[in-house]
DNA sequence: TTTTCTTCCTAC
DNA sequence: TTAGGTAGGAAGAAAA
């Protein structure tokens, strides 16, 4: 439903566009061609196998639905029985959780109370589910030992300890009686600044349950007095991780990685006595016994994991948003396909009332929407699958699901997840980060599936103009929804069985796209790549910000080296300077300019002056020096952090050799999406270390990044200015930018630009620590540099005699805040100055658009199309508002932008259309254009 | 009317 | 209980 995402709070994007579609009258004619396709789908299966029995549109009683007989796919293939002390148990692991449970009879770790036991979800090669509980690892943190303490202390430390963290519980609800269980001796490192590699003897305090960390942390560091030692505060280490990445990390087991069970080391729960969860396999294991595979090899492939992807209608009034507690589902559409196949093996639709039969899908008809709604659930825990997908299921259809099924008080609705006495309920999560600034979102736990809602990912990965299903999918897939407005969607439930249909196929193919787009996109496999390389678990990526990825990392790199990480309390400081962008001389360049580029500078910084926590010297400990901090040679430490880059870096070019040798269009997609992964990740690594709200911030190493940036800068301006000299044949101009360097080299043609660039950017590099080095990587011919980061030029980078795009950085024509028309007027404007190299034309092209705006002659859906204004709009007047509300006030908006308070009514704080006149015009007659150009605008 | 503050979005 | 960074252009709103 597209106007359902009005529901999910501020961050929601606007409706969809105003299309002029086919119209209603055109659609009953003939099938659509999704249709088509759909039967396609079914023509397929038949050949390769026996007829199955459809339930078709009769109305089956509930129970039946979910016999094997009558849809055999529906279920998992059979589990084959499973022996441990012959059987090994290998699965890939999806999802990975904890709760607190008794303990389990011939399992590791404490037997008294209720303990941490961390639960697996995965998937075999023969596609059968798994869970896993995983026992006898506890949660733990570090302090320092006081001078004086030896083993003989232990016993005061920990009975103190275990003492004042039960005398700080308010409650003791789990009549919990011992909250320490260890405290041992460790020799380790602070991570945090070079101390010439001198371990010292840390104590290691294992807590009885995750919750308890914090309490322990807080009363050691306020002062802590135990035995004969002196009351004295505690710095705290590691205590600030969360639990299933202590355990990932310490069992070396990383996202989506596969984990062994060998035989006779697990123990398999029977079914119906002990089995907690829906899982074909039930099975025990000690935490030191499982074997985690490095994702190498063979252990690279996925496993043929269950996607699910679903979208529901329901019945709104006239133009009411849709109520739970009122409005009916009406129905529920769901495919489910096995990752790595082509096409959903499930097609099928849940409907309210009877429904006309869709060739190549079943169609289950219900009379009572409680039943419905429970069949549908008992469908989705019957196909048991790994991955749910959709269209805003997260912050939408789930959060609906669940609020109507409680209305209508369908008491077995709610469990969805892999574990049978767990409910699903919704919470409210307010995320708040500088990268996606605010966002309200709803979760819903649902343990052991991962709920993969596109539009999160679209929103966290692309950057788009709309992210309507619709504009999405015409983006990605040139393919577009059924067309069925949302105002007639009650009239087509209230008409008959064909209208039904109707709408029932436009509910599918909302189920369909999704599937598609995570497809061509490549999520699954992309996000898995990315949670193997940083080794969190896949929903972390999702529901997490950039900073876990960099820690997790960071804890396996220096648990090698009995490293610990101090926590530190986040103290907001001031900003530190980052790179300089030069002021840069502006026109119409029409000679070939070469770009030099410094790649990923700030992580090869990082390398080449081994930029770390574990090589900092720190200033009290050394003597204070004037110019800037201070770091110890890779010869006498590595850091972690250089570390940490060359094994993203290292991994990134082997994707891209991979990426060259590939020719499957497929497979390079993946490739592309795993080194852009690892491109991401090694940049995020700076940026954790500036974020001052963050878990370890250190700005000693980002400041130097930048500082040797800008020194750097410097360094090859000078470099270039005594080379490139005018009496030595060339006439260099520099436009220096943040990384890249833009070179007038004097040459007339892009082939010589292109050999000079090539041999100036390998001089250049040669006078940087490796592994800095600048590239050549385009030439500019010709060139508009209108402002800083903002430019537009044609793009050679491969041939030099045709160019392969015209590149626009910071222009209208790529900026999101400009409605169509201005981002489609300056690109043809560009392309009459670039390619054509006709500026007139350009007047001309200008002065007909304003012209035609003038006289109307535009359709309004190029006007307004911008986020803030469907939103906004549709605030004011509801679904489609943004259209009426247009042509009621004739505002022709070319920029939108709205107060933040919703008192001002849009259409007095919608710019004129002299605006958009003015705009251009200002534009086309700017001295960069006009000086060079001569142009004349009037 | 001019200047400053705020917001948004992009470049890197 | 959670969050990668800074620089900077452009334009609207608020303040002067």
């Amino acid at each position: 439903m597209e106007f359902k995402r009005r529901n999910g709070g501020p961050l929601k994007v606007g409706a969809t566009q105003a299309k002029r579609g086919k119209t209603n009258d055109d659609w009953e004619d003939s099938p659509s061609r999704f249709e088509e396709e759909l039967s396609m789908f079914d023509e397929a299966e038949m050949e390769t196998e026996e007829i199955e029995g459809q339930a078709g549109h009769d109305v089956i009683p509930v129970g039946d639905l979910f016999s094997a007989d009558l849809n055999p796919r529906w279920r998992r293939p059979p589990a084959p029985p499973l022996n441990p002390s012959s059987d090994k148990l290998v699965f890939q692991q999806i999802d990975l959780d904890y709760y607190l449970g008794a303990t389990v009879a011939g399992m590791p770790g404490q037997v008294q109370g209720n303990v941490p036991i961390i639960r697996m979800f995965g998937v075999t090669d023969s596609g059968n589910s798994v869970c896993c509980h995983v026992h006898g690892f506890a949660p733990y943190f570090y302090v320092q030992a006081p001078s004086g303490f030896t083993s003989d202390s232990l016993g005061d430390f920990k009975r103190e300890l275990n003492s004042v963290v039960l005398k700080d519980m308010r409650s003791n609800k789990d009549n919990i009686s011992v909250t320490v269980l260890a405290v041992d001796i460790t020799r380790k490192e602070n991570m945090y600044g070079y101390h010439g590699k001198r371990m010292l003897d840390f104590l290691r305090i294992t807590m009885a349950m995750p919750r308890l960390i914090a309490p322990a942390k807080r009363l050691l560091e306020q002062g802590f007095k135990f035995g004969a030692f002196p009351m004295q505060g505690y710095q705290s280490y590691e205590a600030n991780i969360d639990f299933e990445i202590r355990f990932m990390v310490d069992s070396d087991v990383v996202g989506c990685c596969w984990i062994e069970l060998p035989k006779s080391k697990y123990r398999v729960r029977e079914e119906k006595s002990m089995g907690v969860s829906l899982c074909q396999y039930e099975v025990d294991v000690g935490w030191t016994d499982l074997i985690s595979h490095p994702a190498e090899d063979e252990w690279q492939r996925i496993a043929p994991l269950r996607v699910l992807s679903f979208d529901i209608e329901c019945a709104g009034r006239k133009g009411i948003f849709p109520e739970a507690d009122k409005d009916p589902v009406i129905q529920i559409a769901s495919m489910v396909q096995r990752q790595g196949e082509k096409e959903p093996f499930i097609r099928t639709v849940f409907t309210l009332q009877s429904c006309a039969s869709i060739v190549g899908s079943q169609i289950l008809c219900f009379t009572q929407e409680t039943q419905l709604l429970q069949s549908w659930a008992e469908f989705l825990r019957t196909v048991d699958p790994d991955i749910i997908t959709g269209y805003n299921i997260q912050n939408f259809d789930f959060p609906y699901l669940l609020n109507r099924a409680a209305a209508l008080k369908v008491k077995l609705f709610p469990y969805l997840g892999r574990v049978r006495v767990m409910k699903s309920v919704m919470r409210d999560l307010n995320f708040q980060s500088k990268q996606m600034g605010r966002r309200e979102n709803k979760i819903i736990n649902m343990e052991g599936r991962v709920q993969f809602d596109l539009l999160q990912i679209l929103l966290r990965d692309y950057k788009l103009r709309s992210y309507t299903l619709n504009a999405v999918s015409f983006h990605f897939l040139q393919e577009q929804k059924e067309d069925v407005q949302h105002s007639i969607i009650t009239d087509l439930q209230n008409g008959n069985e064909q209208t039904r249909r109707r709408l029932a196929v436009y509910c599918l193919k909302d189920a369909y796209l999704p599937l598609r787009l995570l497809q061509k996109l490549m999520c699954v496999i992309n996000y898995m790549e990315m949670a193997r390389v940083t080794g969190v678990p896949l929903t972390y990526l999702l529901s997490r910000g950039q900073q876990i990825k960099v820690v997790s990392q960071l804890l396996r790199q220096a648990m090698k080296q009995d490293l610990v990480m101090p926590v530190v309390r986040p103290e907001g400081g001031e900003d530190y300077t980052g790179a300089t962008v030069i002021e840069p001389e502006k026109g119409y360049y029409s000679v070939p300019i070469a770009t030099l580029d410094f790649s990923s500078l700030y992580p090869s910084i990082m390398m080449a002056h081994n930029l770390c926590y574990t090589t900092l010297l720190q200033k009290e400990d050394f003597i204070k020096t004037p110019t800037g901090d201070m770091f110890v040679k890779s010869s006498v430490r590595k850091g972690l952090l250089p570390e940490i880059l060359e094994n993203l870096l290292s991994a990134r070019k082997r994707a891209k050799t991979e990426l060259k040798k590939e020719t499957d269009p497929f497979k390079r997609q993946v490739l592309d999406g795993r080194q852009l992964a690892l491109k991401i990740s090694a940049n995020s690594v700076y940026g954790f270390t500036g974020a001052q709200v963050g878990k370890l911030p250190c700005l000693e190493i980002s400041q130097s990044v930048t500082g040797f940036g800008r020194q750097m800068i410097e360094q090859t301006k000078q470099l270039v200015e005594s080379k490139y000299t005018i009496s030595n044949g060339y006439q260099a101009f520099f436009y220096i930018r943040k990384y890249s360097v833009m070179v007038k080299l004097g040459v007339a043609t892009v082939r010589e630009a292109m050999d000079v660039g090539k041999e100036a950017a390998e001089w250049i590099s040669s006078h940087f620590t490796p592994p800095i080095k600048l590239e050549f990587e385009k030439v500019y011919y010709p060139y508009l540099l209108i402002n800083k980061k903002r430019y537009a030029g044609l793009y050679f980078s491969g041939s030099a005699d045709t160019h392969e795009k015209m590149d626009c950085k910071g222009i209208e024509t790529v900026r999101r805040d400009n409605c169509p028309l201005v981002a489609n007027l300056i690109n043809t404007c560009l392309q009459r100055i670039l390619i054509d190299r006709d500026p007139q034309g350009a007047v001309a092209h200008a002065k007909e658009v304003i012209s035609d705006l003038l006289c109307n002659r535009i359709d309004i859906s190029q006007l307004v199309i911008t986020k803030e204004l469907t939103r906004t709009a549709q605030e004011y007047a509801g679904k489609q508002a943004h259209v009426e509300l247009a042509e009621r006030t004739q505002s022709l908006c070319w920029r939108t932008r709205f107060p933040s308070t919703h008192n001002t009514t849009w259409s007095s704080s919608c710019p004129s259309l002299l605006s958009i006149n003015m705009h251009v015009i200002v534009f086309l007659k700017s001295s960069q254009f006009s000086n060079f150009m001569g142009l004349a605008v009037d």
